[in-house]
RNA sequence: GCGCGCUUAGCUCAGUUGGUUAGAGCAUCUCGUUUACACCGAGAGGGUCGGGGGUUCGAAUCCCUCAGCGCGCACCA
């Protein structure tokens, strides 16, 4: 420590953080060394929507705990990669922007769009970037990257050549979700469940020979859209019109009745409306049947010009006329309540209809054997967030369609020949591309020399370029950056929370698998949710909203962490203020117990080779428990479970360290002359404190951090103390039969407190200590009851526990009674 | 409907392959503290481990079943 300097009463974190914080950025703490010949781990990590303007404390819970692996791996000597990135692209930064500056698409011309989409990023990346800067996140800056910028849309479309080059993307004219708000195709992974309150409409139809045929619909909306009827063929009341014809209601026109086994006689009326598009039964059938194709539902959600006289209407405005009129000629018969399950666009929650359009998709579904595959080698913890993974792919239906007909995200690098249909390529060396600006790139069709050249006007799916981090982050096909993706990729972790398991994880995992046919990373940690304090989702709309600046003003940015840390992975974490103030309070205690060994320790120099025969048995018995907390701290932390880490840690500090073998040496440390037992206190506590600020640094960066140079630095090699290495098992000798000895020792003396507590007699805390001589004798600390150490002393040379520690507690009574 | 997670002290949560009297932090109450720290120390009270059944010498832990909460997936004429 630096003697010429008193050290302050407190530890005042508000200029601190700050100050290190800086001091880290500077000195170039965390980042990555392209040279080194270290064990490289790296650490692919969820570039947020930059959208997402006001952070709250779940943001800072997730990232936090992210970290704290990272700091591990770093103290543990790993060259560590950990970039950082902003996700600025795609739907939903545009209805971030839209909804912001209350914009309506259809008005606004692309240029100008895209400038405000541009502007509130970069508002929105600082934001960010100060907020991981104040909460300590030990980000190498030098790796940050925004999905917008040119090097991922190089990757982005790249990754779209080497798909279509591979047949691996197809453009397909078909039925695809669409978002009548947003007015874009979706990949099935962009819907959400919504429940609503509908009816269940029964309506008449008429079969040919005039025999009434009822049927059961919640989206009447689509009867001119309606292009058959199904029904059992065993149905006794329908199966003999299978081959007959039906005519529909308002719209007097003729269509088949037809067999499907999957219709359910009992459910509904027993025979169902199929049109164009309710869902994607009715697209299955479409297909399957070649049914007539009748689109009565714009890309705006208005109805078409098939619908006649409700042709413009909005669809629940259609919804009601149509009711409204087949009520008066009757043939609406009844309407049952109905509780349902809406898709919606998670975006907008706009009900999605199906729309037949021209779009992009990468193949997913024919090769789910894969998908599990990869799920199966991949390394989940916790393991039983792999059920998610696998319950996505059951489901997956279609293909994913990365198109979107928008403006904000990465063109897509394509040209059509508008004579031969010919879809043309821009060559590598021009990426990135857009098509639609950069009109004098592709003039002739090479296969028909036509001049006639149509450019891609959609961009692409905003996962398209997510999925795409490790390969952005190595640098994947680059010839001059070879030697990086050797060393980073694939990676060896992902962390995010477990709602973008379908998006993220597996869009991540497809892409890796096409690209360079191995899994893009070893490990995934998953982790939960912060939630408020009642366990409820954080939301502005609930108002639950705490604001991570707010907490770090008042407790620290270590205290904010400390919180975070006490989730078992995987766990949801409810908001705990109280939880917050034991950090700040660990804080504390971390200082004040620092500050106290170093006021006996100020000319201390550490000698490693230190005789250790000459320390006591409290000594070996503190050593001894810090050889077994850093076990534990490493066998958790190598599981990613920095909470039982942290336990870990946390017991050894407050319980062995701080309220007992603080006490045990302080007759040693406050002792005038100079002994070999005074030299071995301050051995023992120098290379424990040094340990135990070691430990609590991935979790506590900054107060860690700050008791390091103060009192450290000087005698240690390293500038900062996350990268000093971790104390491991192997830097303590094994004392365990001391310890266990010494801890049969400590039971009894807290027999004795606990009988004098009871009592009510005023003790002294000097008295309830127990003290270890430096020639392994046990005393209590205490003249008057020096005659004590005789009956310890028996205990330790054999007599039976319970008999000696009787006789104590009866002797205190004995010299307290009034 | 299927799957996953959760249900343990007033609150928030630990309890690793079944093994002595089920733990921690906070909160409550009591006592203490001139000498690192009141952002402190010691102690007490408080739990039939969601209900029921089973396996076992022994179950918070394993099996079955029921219930509640959360999430995912599917169905959704």
């Amino acid at each position: 420590m630096n003697e010429d300097k008193e050290i302050p009463k407190n530890y005042d974190f508000v200029t601190k953080e700050p100050f290190w914080q800086e001091f880290w950025e500077k000195a170039g703490i965390y980042k990555f060394d392209t040279e080194s010949e270290k064990s490289v781990f790296s650490v692919d990590t969820p570039p947020p929507y930059v959208s997402a303007a006001h952070l709250h404390v779940g943001h800072a819970m997730s990232y936090s705990q992210a970290e704290f692996v990272v700091r591990y791996k770093r103290m543990m000597g790993f060259n560590v990669f950990y970039p950082m990135g902003f996700d600025d692209n795609g739907l939903p930064t545009e209805r971030f922007v839209e909804k912001k500056h209350k914009i309506d698409k259809s008005k606004i011309s692309k240029k100008e769009f895209i400038e405000l989409c541009l502007k509130e990023t970069k508002e929105g990346g600082e934001t960010y970037r100060n907020f991981w800067r104040s909460l300590g996140i030990s980000v190498d800056w030098s790796l940050l990257y925004s999905s917008i910028n040119d090097h991922c849309q190089r990757t982005a479309q790249r990754s779209f050549i080497d798909l279509f080059q591979k047949r691996l993307i197809v453009r397909k004219e078909e039925p695809v979700v669409w978002c009548p708000t947003c007015q874009t195709a979706l990949a099935q992974s962009d819907l959400e469940d919504m429940e609503q309150d509908t009816f269940f409409n029964y309506i008449n139809f008429k079969f040919e020979d005039g025999a009434i045929a009822p049927i059961a619909t919640t989206r009447p909306e689509l009867i001119p859209a309606c292009v058959a009827l199904y029904t059992n063929a065993n149905d006794p009341k329908f199966g003999k019109y299978i081959g007959k014809k039906a005519i529909v209601p308002l719209f007097d026109y003729e269509i088949p009745v037809l067999a499907d086994e999957n219709v359910d006689p009992n459910f509904g009326t027993g025979l169902m409306m199929v049109c164009t598009f309710g869902d994607s039964e009715d697209i299955e059938r479409w297909k399957r049947d070649n049914l007539e194709t009748r689109i009565a539902i714009e890309k705006n959600g208005r109805l078409t010009d098939i619908a006649g006289k409700y042709s413009g209407l909005k669809i629940k405005e259609a919804r009601e006329q149509i009711l409204n009129d087949l009520r008066e000629d009757s043939t609406l018969v009844k309407q049952e309540p109905l509780q349902n399950v809406a898709n919606v666009h998670e975006r907008c929650n706009t009900i999605a209809e199906f729309i037949i359009t021209p779009q992009w998709f990468i193949k997913v579904v024919d090769n789910k054997d894969d998908w599990r595959k990869r799920g199966k080698e991949l390394n989940w913890y916790p393991k039983f967030m792999k059920s998610k993974y696998d319950a996505w792919i059951d489901g997956l239906k279609w293909d994913w369609c990365i198109s979107r007909q928008r403006f904000y995200g990465v063109p897509f690098p394509v040209w059509y020949c508008e004579k031969c249909e010919n879809i043309i390529l821009p060559k590598d060396k021009d990426l990135p591309v857009d098509p639609s600006s950069m009109t004098d790139l592709v003039t002739e069709c090479p296969k028909c020399h036509s001049h006639d050249i149509r450019p891609e006007v959609d961009v692409m799916d905003t996962w398209m370029t997510s999925s795409l981090t490790p390969l952005i982050n190595s640098y994947w096909q680059y010839p001059e950056n070879v030697s990086l993706m050797k060393k980073i990729y694939p990676m060896n972790l992902r962390v995010q929370a477990f709602e973008i398991i379908r998006t993220w994880l597996f869009d991540t995992v497809v892409k890796s698998h096409y690209h360079t046919n191995s899994l893009p990373w070893k490990d995934v940690m998953i982790s939960g949710w912060g939630l408020d304090d009642k366990g409820r989702k954080i939301s502005k709309s609930l108002g639950n909203f705490v604001e991570p600046e707010t907490i770090i003003r008042q407790y620290s940015a270590d205290a904010l962490r400390y919180w975070s840390a006490e989730s078992t992975l995987g766990q949801n974490l409810r908001y705990n203020e109280e939880e917050i103030k034991v950090g700040k309070r660990t804080v504390t205690k971390l200082w004040n117990a620092t500050k106290f060994v170093f006021i006996h320790l100020s000319d201390y120099k550490f000698d490693p080779n230190f005789d250790q025969t000459n320390l006591d048995d409290a000594d070996r018995w503190i050593l001894e428990e810090l050889r077994l907390a850093v076990i534990n701290y490493h066998t958790n932390f190598d599981q990613y479970e920095y909470a039982k880490a942290k336990d870990a840690i946390f017991h050894f500090f407050w319980d062995n360290l701080c309220d007992n073998y603080l006490e045990f040496v302080k007759h040693r440390l406050y002792c005038e002359e100079d002994s070999i037992g005074k030299e071995a206190a301050k051995w023992t506590i120098y290379k424990v404190i040094l340990a135990v600020i070691k430990l609590w640094a991935p979790i506590m960066p900054f107060i860690t951090e700050e008791l390091y140079q103060m009192f450290f630095k000087n005698s240690e090699e390293e500038i900062s103390i996350h990268i000093s290495r971790l104390p491991l098992e192997t830097d303590f000798n094994n004392n365990s039969e001391i310890a266990a000895k010494f801890n049969s020792i400590l039971q009894i003396v807290e027999e004795v407190r606990k009988y004098k507590a009871s009592k009510n007699y005023s003790i002294k805390k000097q008295l309830a200590k127990l003290v270890v001589s430096s020639d392994n004798n046990v005393i209590l600390a205490n003249n008057e009851l020096l005659q004590n150490v005789l009956s310890i002393k028996e205990i330790i040379s054999g007599k039976g526990e319970q008999e000696i520690n009787s006789d104590l507690s009866i002797s205190i009574i004995e010299e307290n009674a009034e």
